[in-house]
DNA sequence: TCATTAACACGGG
DNA sequence: CCCGTGTTAATGA
């Protein structure tokens, strides 16, 4: 399929035709792995993508090493984070990884102050993605604050089954647990309460989500 | 009360 | 055997 057109799919509904033309121009693709860093802490950031395909995880690392999930990205998404490139600050304060394979359009960051003035749409997109992005970070802080250990749990198997358009999660407990910040009793112990009550199948490195 | 840590047994690859 | 998993007991917040 053409790059245009696979651009219109996940960007048409936002875009003018000439906006779109300008962006397919300029921009080039990139493929990455499930796992892959794309950006990490501290590097600068020159590229921004357009998602088309996949999600991505953006991460934050706190001063011993350990990580937070802030939010994911999703085809129609933009890293908001290379937002602030174009107001002089240049330096990543997060980790971007991907969560399944993933298919970008990337963009040179000076493009975008350029388009923020011609293209009313562009404008619109950086704005809503701005607002986006903000939400889900609120999702993130309340889950963080307020939620018992067995809902953040639920909620992560929840986003993994939409994220990767799979019931099957291929993660240890250790993992899950280094993820959510808890230990790997806690999760096993949540995992088995969820299978007694028919919410998911418990496999040996995989999980399978019946009920979401 | 509920999470964490350590410890142990079981069993599949 | 190694590692993921399921459980328990002790300890702490």
């Amino acid at each position: 399929m053409e790059l245009i057109d696979r651009f219109r799919e996940s960007f048409g509904f936002v875009f003018e035709d000439a906006l779109l033309n300008e962006i397919v121009s300029i921009s080039r693709l990139r493929k990455v792995k499930e796992g892959d860093v794309l950006i990490d802490i501290g590097e600068q950031i020159q590229l921004m993508p357009l998602l088309l395909q996949g999600a991505i995880k953006v991460m934050r690392e706190d001063k011993e090493g350990d990580e937070l999930l802030l939010y994911f990205l999703e085809p129609g998404d933009t890293c908001t984070m290379t937002l602030t490139c174009s107001m002089g600050v240049s330096k990543s304060e997060i980790r971007t990884i991907a969560e399944t394979d993933a298919e970008m359009l990337l963009v040179p960051v000076v493009k975008m102050e350029e388009w923020l003035i011609k293209y009313k749409s562009w404008r619109g997109f950086i704005l809503e993605s701005y607002n986006n992005r903000m939400m889900e970070m609120l999702e993130t802080v309340d889950s963080l604050a307020f939620m018992k250990m067995d809902e953040r749990l639920y909620k992560f198997l929840r986003d993994s089954v939409k994220l990767h358009g799979s019931t099957t999660i291929s993660k240890t407990h250790l993992d899950i647990a280094h993820e959510l910040h808890t230990s790997r009793v806690v999760v096993s112990r949540l995992l088995k309460t969820l299978e007694k009550n028919g919410k998911i199948k418990l496999h040996r490195n995989r999980i399978e989500v019946l009920d979401f």
